[in-house]
DNA sequence: CCAGATATGATGCTATTGCAACTAATTGGA
DNA sequence: TCCAATTAGTTGCAATAGCATCATATCTGG
């Protein structure tokens, strides 16, 4: 990789980045029309979802969970226990937690998300066969372990 | 694809989305770091970059390009005005066009940003070979051309 | 036991982005 | 010719997201 000719061929090739971007805010978009019925903004689905897999959660642990700042975490619960999807609950051993729950109104929600979420994947998706997505997925996360430090 | 054992497959697997908005994310902050010292965002550059690319262009020749709304367009266009990197100027044929050119200072500083999405690239980038990166391409530009209609 | 250090989370500010609605300029049909 | 439709761009608003800072609660060393 520090051969001349290595980083040649990759300066004249295209980069991910304009892709990424672009991928991005399209799914944003996407994601955001599927939920609004549910009043859920593309900026909380995940919250909901990281929740609803492993319950309960402090905002600290889903930050680092998501790769997301803690004050978007905070933000994001407030929108979600705002619409009685999440609750919190104090820890009795240590004040400074707010374990978070599922109300059940989140729990009856979290299947309609995941099926939204199944939807916008696959119909992003198409054209692409198993033995490709999964190497798509490889490199997602070479990526996204370069940017975070593994 | 249709075949339902294709789609009981497909959702049990990880999906591309968490992946692309965490990358999405980290990009930003770190290209917003690189081109920080130019006082240029990470919502202007690509901006610059196409201009410098085809000069003269409309601000929606700009965005169906960049695929992003005239409305981004309009903003990150008066932000690089007000930088001096960009200057405007009516098409005399029709009042309704702004052609968009680089200044002088525009012309000095692309190499420059360049340079640091060169940078970005290549330690986003580690760990993958060009094969492996050129297949990474035609799946983003997949993905991409089934959220756009092609 | 109490003061400082540390951890969790909240608040204010800023940047990016898109949608709705608007203005201004051009074009085309009655 | 003139008015309606189209096109380019702007403005106001809202949502997402990160940084700096602050408040509160817990823990630790003297």
């Amino acid at each position: 990789m520090s051969e001349p000719w290595a980083l040649k061929s990759k300066d004249s090739s295209e980069s991910h980045g304009p892709y990424i971007s672009a991928i991005y805010r399209h799914m944003q978009v996407l994601i955001s029309a599927e939920l609004a019925p549910h009043r859920i903004g593309s900026g909380q689905y995940m919250f909901l979802m990281a929740i609803a897999q492993q319950e309960p959660l402090t905002q600290k642990a889903l930050s680092e969970k998501l790769l997301v700042d803690k004050t978007t975490t905070a933000k994001a619960i407030a929108k979600l226990e705002a619409e009685g999807y999440v609750r919190r609950e104090a820890d009795p051993a240590d004040q400074r937690f707010q374990l978070l729950y599922l109300t059940e109104a989140g729990r009856e929600v979290v299947p309609q998300v995941q099926e939204a979420l199944n939807r916008v994947r696959t119909k992003t998706a198409a054209g692409i066969d198993e033995a490709e997505y999964a190497m798509f997925i490889r490199l997602l996360k070479t990526v996204l372990g370069n940017l975070t430090g593994l």
